[in-house]
DNA sequence: ATGTTTTTGTGAAAAAAATAACAAAACCCC
DNA sequence: GGGGTTTTGTTATTTTTTTCACAAAAACAT
């Protein structure tokens, strides 16, 4: 797919922009934000570009106009309601999230295969795995987070997609086999801690060897 | 940095391996791991040639061989200890995940700000704040995740790099500055939930789109 | 007004990543 | 042991992504 991380970046200049709005000001130029998200100017100029934002010559961009455009860019005015399965810590920790809210992402259910932690009283309700099929039809839900063991992943996505959805947030570690119609997104916290291990060991290795050539 | 994504796939080729050595697999070859992961073989190949992994031609790879030699480039066998601070959603999910264990990284504590939060018998330690530096030194960690809010993740990172911290997982939705001897690698889940709500909408126009030219 | 400066927008160039292609090795079968 | 088959390993090709570079527009100064 072309332009991926073009998109990726778009949600960052956005929640700058946001930042950058706080503190006051009220346009911005592409240096400013190519800082703020750590690329570089041509970057931000040239994602503007493909998506066909314009700002003005010497100008730079005025954030509100910029934001609302990357607001419909992104779909803010579309939908927005999501549900997540598994109630274990992931699961319980993404549900009490505050993020998604100021985003304008509402979480409106939690399901959970064990009836223990079902409690639909709850500010976000969780349910029983069970009523997830109907939930999801009966409340037009087209976002899934998937937050259950590995080993049943494939079969929520599965009972997911046939449901409606159209998108996934994934957090289980294995890779799942979704229909073309339906986007996965894959969050494998391990993987993004490894990586973090490997690229600071090289570094130190690199330091090291920098030494011994002084 | 070139190859980074390579390392990002060997990480994915290991875990892919652990499921299909419990399956009985004891040789792979690259279309099966491909298919495993969701690449091209071609790719698979590519991976394993640049940091010199070799098989045997029309055996494939011996996985025992393969997981270790994957183990020493990612650095299974070097630093592996880690700290959490912020003991908030995230911060407390992360430190009961089980999934950080299983692959051998050790979450040594927990830091967090508030009093209330602390509780040093637990199984995974909630430390002050305040004690975070002397901890960082006296065990010589190397590895850093941050789960504090966005207003204070800047702070937090910065008294980890002067503590001798060289990676950092941050979970805050900020760009970090660290200076070029420590990694810094994001995970922003907002974002990442944005993107799928983005594609999935695509999608979804893409398929009205095409309804129409029937 | 005219020149100077700043900053965008984009087409061209460079770099990086992914894919394809295929020779060479290893195995199998007869 | 020769011919056919499979699968790697690597080089070549293609695609994608990023950076460069500069003309044109806008603002400012004088």
């Amino acid at each position: 797919m072309k332009n991926k991380n073009s998109v990726i970046r778009l949600s960052r200049y956005k929640n700058a922009l946001r930042r950058l709005k706080t503190m006051g000001f009220a346009r911005i130029f592409s240096d400013n934000l190519a800082d703020a998200i750590g690329v570089t100017p041509s970057q931000v100029r040239k994602d503007f570009s493909i998506f066909g934002i314009s700002g003005n010559k010497r100008g730079g961009y005025q954030i509100d106009e910029l934001i609302e455009h990357l607001n419909n860019i992104l779909g803010k005015n579309t939908i927005k309601h999501a549900i997540i399965v598994g109630a274990g810590n992931i699961g319980a920790a993404l549900a009490k999230y505050d993020g998604f809210e100021k985003d304008g992402i509402k979480i409106d259910a939690v399901f959970e295969a064990d009836p223990l932690k079902v409690s639909s009283q709850a500010v976000i309700p969780v349910l029983h795995a069970d009523q997830m099929i109907e939930f999801i039809q009966t409340n037009d839900i087209r976002i899934g987070i998937i937050a259950v063991p590995e080993s049943s992943a494939q079969q929520v996505l599965d009972l997911m997609v046939l449901s409606g959805v159209k998108g996934v947030l994934n957090f289980a570690p294995i890779r799942l086999r979704a229909p073309k119609e339906c986007v996965v997104n894959n969050v494998n916290l391990v993987l993004e801690l490894e990586n973090v291990i490997y690229f600071s060991n090289l570094l130190e290795k690199e330091a090291q060897e920098a030494e011994i050539n002084i």
